[in-house]
DNA sequence: GTTGAAAATAGCACGAA
DNA sequence: TTCGTGCTATTTTCAAC
């Protein structure tokens, strides 16, 4: 049985979890769907204990949200590419706004350095990765890399 | 109510979902701890249906699992970067474990161009980002770029 | 954080289209 | 085939402790 005091330093924002917490944390990324019971036998934990920790890593906003993990290249999208962009001149937020448009943009970071976008691209093809691109072309200019492989698949880092 | 033949083309992995797998995935998106029920309800088919379906695209490889959307810095990490990196000659093998073994590095893509690997990096401090850019410095060249904010966040691409 | 009871849900077998 | 109905077992939730 694990005896783990409730947390006080989830609303400090800054801190670790502690271990009850994060072991259902992990638990929760290797299997979202899992029932509250079978979490609670992972933890050692009475479901409705459980609950009510999932219940406040959410409104912590530890958890912001659960979600599937699609194989894109299942439905079709056989290509996926980094996309660095650099807008030109005075046209920043209207090339922010033309990715946030093209739902084949999956994901874009603002970063620091010469090229202020970071967007990952999936596609079905070169020539539809060709067309989005040409969307960009006339306002900034892009680097693409096409993504071959993946050496570590999406992990949390140490809980 | 929704009628839709079954798609018998989850098995040729190229092809697009029909309506009502579509409509199931993006609701799993949204929450991927829908119970079946309330999921039947907002794809207008029975549980069981939709139950059936949703196994199905789980062994046909379109949902690869269910994971939680952790946010890194409500537990500390303050710090995310992308950072690309590039072996040194002979050394590209012995990069990758390298970026492997350290936990930080929360994901990892093989790419084309000048960089092979493109790594995401969450760290407590600036302090920690040195240590861990310091274990590659021998054996690869890395550029870094801080995450100043997003732009999309993760999202599907149209199904 | 735990226990126990009521309500909701999941999973299975069956029949219908 | 795939979808829907009715059943039982499990799970979730809420109460009280």
């Amino acid at each position: 049985m694990l005896k783990a005091k409730t947390p006080k330093n989830l609303q400090s924002g800054k801190s670790t979890l502690d271990e009850a917490d994060a072991r259902i944390v992990a638990a929760l990324d290797s299997d979202a769907r899992l029932s509250m019971s079978e979490l609670a036998r992972l933890v050692g934990m009475s479901a409705p204990s459980v609950s009510e920790r999932v219940r406040r890593l959410g409104s912590a906003g530890v958890i912001r949200g659960f979600t599937v993990d699609v194989d894109t290249r299942a439905i079709g999208y056989q290509i996926r590419a980094m996309v660095r962009i650099r807008p030109l001149p005075g046209k920043l937020h209207l090339v922010e706004k033309l990715i946030q448009e093209r739902p084949e943009f999956v994901e874009c970071d603002k970063i620091t350095g010469d090229d202020p976008f970071l967007a990952r691209l999936v596609v079905h093809s070169i020539e539809q990765m060709d067309d989005v691109l040409e969307v960009l072309s006339e306002h900034a200019v892009t680097s693409t890399a096409v993504i071959k492989g993946t050496s570590v698949k999406r992990r949390l880092p140490p809980l």
